[in-house]
DNA sequence: ATGACCATGTAATCCGTTACATGATTCG
DNA sequence: CGAATCATGTAACGGATTACATGGTCAT
């Protein structure tokens, strides 16, 4: 919902525009992004309330950088944001109503191929998260004790990212089971003699 | 992104917006949600295209319900934005990135208030999922087996919402052991004698 | 009569995306 | 010489929230 918090804490470093929109193509894109064209304005509108100082640095390749940095207002606008306890916002998964409205297409294998086609965008986002974790904590639990304080931060973030990925991903494959179930129910529901011919048994 | 594909799917039978908003507060909220005044022009606006009809209808209790229902065009566009594939948007969550921020008051303790809370409101609305579960399926497996079809489709996405739900749950609770971990150290790292506890890290 | 619920809408504002515009440096 | 990367921005549009405006019915 809100931009503005979001810049505020990732000024953390001085940074320009460029490189935070970098670090939202990286990391930070499980929880949130944005594009230039919203970042530069959001900066300018910061520095204008007093959250932020910007100066010009001559860049090695191409043009000056405007580098911003975070001064105590700015700091105390940050906690004041982070203290307000924990904001949920509402989220929206259209792919969640594409599958509720696809009972119009009364056709099981539409269904199946669309469940499989996410799991394999849900999977590929969750092994680009693995990717993260493993640059972040490579060593297994000696090297997550001695994460910095900010690190590890970062890491139990990046947690809820995995935890949920994966539990998409097991929704999918139990997404799949219950379509195959339904499809040949003979096969799965023992209640009673069942005469069907199209039986599986000593076949 | 569009209001306008999940309104065509919502008008699966007839329906104001009024009613749309009430589903949105019900059973749908998990994956969507949108304010009356964010649906009354949107309903117009399909309306003008041609994909929806509207006539008033006189309602017992308050002003005329202006009820709308789908045709033959907006049952089309409706199937096209479904073959269209799984639409993942970016997601964007605000306490993942507070989360993030914490370091900055370096205060553990602060933390795990933090993800005690946020733990309480997820699990709020895991309960919320599973009470529209039960009332969908109640009484066990037989019941899932002969649901209708839109009911499956609308079981298969309230599962996503639940396996979700339950994740971040235990996503919290993973969290919070992790901290008390770094919190004393000394009861689960048996490496060597550390005799200052309240210490981390030394520079 | 007061408040909750039914029922419709408009206007102002804010948040976010896409498209447009510019130009330097570096590597192949 | 052309493409990728570095680097900054504006403009137009679309999507979503908040505030405003209206008025009827029903239960306490």
């Amino acid at each position: 919902m809100s931009l503005e918090h979001i810049l505020l804490g990732m000024l953390h470093d001085p940074s320009s525009g460029y490189d935070i929109k970098t670090a939202f193509s990286e990391g930070a894109r499980h929880f949130w992004s944005a594009e230039l064209s919203q970042i530069y304005p959001t900066l300018k509108k910061l520095e204008k309330r007093g959250w932020l100082k910007s100066r010009t640095e001559p860049s090695s390749k191409g043009p000056p950088r405007r580098v911003y940095r975070r001064n105590a207002a700015g700091r105390r606008e940050l906690l004041h944001w982070i203290g307000a306890g924990p904001q949920m916002g509402t989220e929206r998964f259209a792919y969640v109503a594409q599958l509720c409205f696809m009972h119009e297409l009364d056709n099981l294998e539409a269904t199946t191929e669309f469940m499989l086609e996410l799991r394999g965008k849900l999977s590929d986002f969750l092994t680009m998260l693995l990717g993260v974790e493993s640059e972040l904590t490579g060593r297994g639990q000696a090297a997550i004790d001695s994460l910095s304080a900010e690190d590890f931060h970062v890491h139990l973030a990046l947690r809820m990212g995995i935890h949920s990925m994966r539990a998409k991903v097991r929704w999918c494959d139990e997404a799949l089971t219950r379509i195959k179930q339904r499809q040949q129910p003979r096969a799965v529901r023992p209640r009673g003699p069942d005469k069907n011919p199209k039986e599986v048994r000593h076949g």
